[in-house]
DNA sequence: CTTGACGAACGACATTTGTCGAATTATAAC
DNA sequence: GTTATAATTCGACAAATGTCGTTCGTCAAG
């Protein structure tokens, strides 16, 4: 049951960098080898094939990953969204650089991040949507 | 000048949990010895000396903390404020997790965790003088 | 059948991180 | 001075990560 209990905490694992890179691409394009994954990282990293695959096949061992056989072939899809881990990781941060003072880290975002006045609109009915449901 | 490189890209490094440990001790109180840190977490973590300081030692070598001998004491304090970590890790999580779009992010933030009337106020807030100094 | 080309399977190795314990050395209080 | 207390130094070790190379199938094309 240690095998169970890592497959359930495989959500608020947080990923190394190599794993982030893999996710980006699995997300993307939904499954894939690792031969695909390695030419899609190809100009960003420059990985070998075995680099690739020794990654991925830790991911699945972790959970993160799942893997099907067909014939001799092996392919790869996600075993947690995008935005799970996207959620896990904000909220991280939140409570680790910010103490978990929403407003601060957004601060941040607007502050730093060059926003498209579209950005600040949808934020802006973002703010007011949730002002509305929240009493 | 390795040493220099490595000292230069101090802020973009990312902590690793222990180090986030500390230096949450250290931005509160500014500058503590490893047994003042060991003591401050002892509650949390529950660290032998030898842990915290080993850590703190590396943490200096990497350019995140200063150290300062005092008679044969040894004084630690940041090198990187909290807001510039804040500022790379929120950045790198937004390149990471959302491509880089803020909104999304800022909705993780909004949608997931509860806030407070006064929380809103002050996004609000933000997100009109964010708008009035943009074009 | 022979030959490539492409994956899969393993095992390896250097670094980094998490964690200490033990030996040594100051410091400060008798 | 002698001693107890508190720090400092060192060195260790396991697990996790980053990165490969090599060997062994397999399957399609000669």
């Amino acid at each position: 049951m240690k095998e169970e209990a890592k497959r359930g905490k495989a959500i608020e694992r947080e990923l190394t960098d190599a794993e982030w890179e893999v996710m980006g691409i699995i997300w993307d394009r939904g499954s894939c080898t690792a031969g695909d994954v390695r030419e899609a990282l190809a100009e960003r990293r420059g990985w070998a094939y075995s680099t690739v695959k020794t990654t991925m096949d830790r991911m699945v061992r972790k959970g993160i990953l799942r893997l099907q056989r067909i014939r001799n072939l092996q392919v790869f899809s996600a075993r947690i969204s995008r935005s799970e881990v996207a959620g896990t990781e904000v909220r991280r941060l939140l409570h680790r650089a910010f103490d978990g003072a929403v407003a601060p880290m957004v601060n941040h975002l607007v502050a730093n991040e060059k926003l498209t006045p579209e950005d600040l609109e949808a934020l802006r009915q973002l703010i007011e949507r949730t002002a509305a449901d929240n009493p």
